[in-house]
DNA sequence: CGTCAGCACTCTCGCAATGAGAGTGCTAGA
DNA sequence: TCTAGCACTCTCATTGCGAGAGTGCTGACG
């Protein structure tokens, strides 16, 4: 009904005609149906589903005609119809509709939120589990990366004389723990001290500041600030990904295939799908969607790819998603990314004072 | 050869006479051929391949004793024989041989050790990933498992005017985080003298001795006591599972059928795992072995697992193991398991001051 | 002009039959 | 004890066939 802004980009150039109420019914029936059955739908299941009230061969008439304008496709002569991406694309901006996750559903998410420790790496898999739950997909969620992460709290511990763990507190509340290696035999009483005026000293720095400190320390300091520089380093790059619900998507048809479910699984440990995110960030004010050939890498054309950012007062810190074969269930996707992305912005925004 | 302390239980009760050196090198390459290509063997390949210098006939009854014997099988009456059970069990405690892992594969992992940052979580899923490459199967890694954790380090850090991070570091070196609401403002001024007279008085102590001190406690100290108490019970209890490799054994023929893979997927997520290796720590000296029906659980039947347990010198603290189709090889599993098993206990004995 | 019934056509899917190929068990001879 | 030969069995891939499903087209009707 209304046109929402989930369109990616317009992939045939000539402005349609405007389908016809009737045409909209059946293609709207038609992705209904292929997403829950994964069988082509024939004229006799369209004229008895949608309720239309004519005949199979006027359904056939007008499947015909949505055919010739892209929406419909015809895997065999015989065997009835499935949509094209370019179908799917028409069903999500203008038949689906808009849905918001039933609100049973979303107390049980905010219960199991509530329920988690308060990790942040925990919010993290938590965030993955249930939105790879609620969407009946897989999900894929980054860690939050702060373009330029400033330093809150550095604690220095004494494991053992000439070994130490460096833990740093950045400004998004995530902590870090690396081990360091002292040259000189290093206590906790002389590590105490330290920690606190490195605290003083770099509270609310960046990785780059730090590192000009660095220039007149020695001994300990030294090279715990080493530490501290590579960690922020760290976590201004790594969008550590966390992926759940695999399950759900190996049942598929489209998955069957070892061969397939191998390269779906080498999709998600590698970075194409971070490189093929990271780009369309912000772009779009909500969640972006992309079905088959509008994904821009050859391994993605397949799948279709509903994605939304979270953030920290409206500046973007991550990404998430779901991923599944096109036929997918666009809406309740659609809704589940959207719930999730703005549940974990709450979050972060919460935990973020200043 | 040797009698390697492999053996998980005898499953036949008579002792059988012992096999023919030819029977036993038959029996070798019948097991290595069969892992290799996943296809029966029949005498034609036999006789080709172990180069005995006897005619395919009378590999035919040397075979047709082995499979009276038990440890070969025949699906159908024509097309070769494989190894049973207890074929792949004799195998591996009589015919493998003492396999190192070779000389330059362990430089790459200890190079890819040294380079890891030295944070413990990290290790735990390099071990996961490195120990599945290195088998080439699926690798199933816990996290340290201390019964007893005890306290080293307590630090508080300033998040916003109500809430701060309690960090808690163990006597095994894992640093957990965990958010706490305090009930008043409470600035860092407040929390780092609380933190530093908390970790002086609980230094060494377990939860529980911690518990007792939070009756006389109030305020901010309480709250943060409260969350110590849980986030320590919760490291002795949670022994996390990492698992890694799903790429190697989807290829496999095993589980080209997506019901096979996606049940393997969901008792790698589950608790099954755990449940059927913990018994068995520390019972064996070395690296244990589970192969197909030895397994105690229904599920596992058709698995093979290979699990050892790392440890703090000498006091177990976790598992790791690789998982694979009952047709593996185990020469190579073992001994990545092993190499693998050791490494761990030595860094994580490097780590452990006290 | 839109709708609809009828009909021939096409394609998939499941099933049975067939034949080649591979491997075995058995027997008799060296 | 080993070996060669042979009949037998079973799998696997291919083929042919019929049933079923769905389409496109045509001509009739309001």
């Amino acid at each position: 009904m209304n046109e929402s802004p989930l369109r990616a980009n317009q992939s045939s150039g000539k402005a349609p005609q405007p389908l016809t109420e009737r045409q909209r019914q059946i293609l709207r029936f038609v992705v209904r149906e292929y997403v829950a059955s994964g069988r082509p739908i024939g004229s006799r299941a369209l004229a008895a589903g949608t309720g239309l009230g004519v005949s199979p061969a006027t359904i056939r008439s007008e499947m015909a005609a949505l055919e010739e304008l892209g929406y419909l496709q015809h895997l065999h002569t015989s065997g009835g119809r499935i949509p094209t991406d370019q179908g799917y694309r028409y069903f999500v901006a203008n038949l689906m509709g808009d849905i918001e996750l039933p609100s049973s559903e979303r107390q049980t998410i905010l219960q199991q939120f509530r329920e988690a420790e308060l990790q942040l790496d925990r919010w993290i898999e938590l965030a993955a589990a249930t939105l790879a739950r609620a969407a009946g997909n897989v999900s894929v969620v980054s860690a939050p990366v702060a373009q330029l992460p400033r330093l809150r709290h550095v604690e220095l511990v004494a494991l053992q004389p000439h070994l130490g763990l460096v833990i740093i507190v950045t400004s998004t509340g995530a902590v870090r723990q690396v081990m360091a290696h002292w040259t000189e035999d290093t206590g906790q009483e002389i590590l105490s001290p330290l920690a606190d005026s490195l605290s003083a000293a770099l509270r609310g720095l960046t990785a780059e500041e730090i590192e000009a400190h660095a220039a007149g320390a020695s001994g300990a300091a030294l090279i715990a600030l080493a530490h501290i520089v590579t960690a922020m380093r760290g976590m201004a790059t790594t969008g550590a990904l966390r992926h759940s619900g695999l399950e759900n998507v190996l049942a598929q048809p489209e998955f069957s295939d070892a061969a397939e479910a191998q390269e779906l699984l080498s999709l998600l440990g590698g970075e194409l799908f971070l490189s093929a995110m990271l780009p369309r960030l912000g772009e779009g004010p909500d969640v972006q969607v992309f079905i088959g050939k509008e994904n821009p890498e050859d391994k993605l054309r397949r799948l279709g790819i509903v994605v939304s950012t979270y953030g920290i007062n409206g500046e973007v810190v991550g990404v998430l998603g779901v991923v599944g074969p096109t036929r997918m269930a666009y809406g309740r996707s659609i809704s589940s990314v959207r719930y999730m992305a703005r549940l974990m912005s709450d979050l972060m925004t919460d935990l973020n004072g200043e």
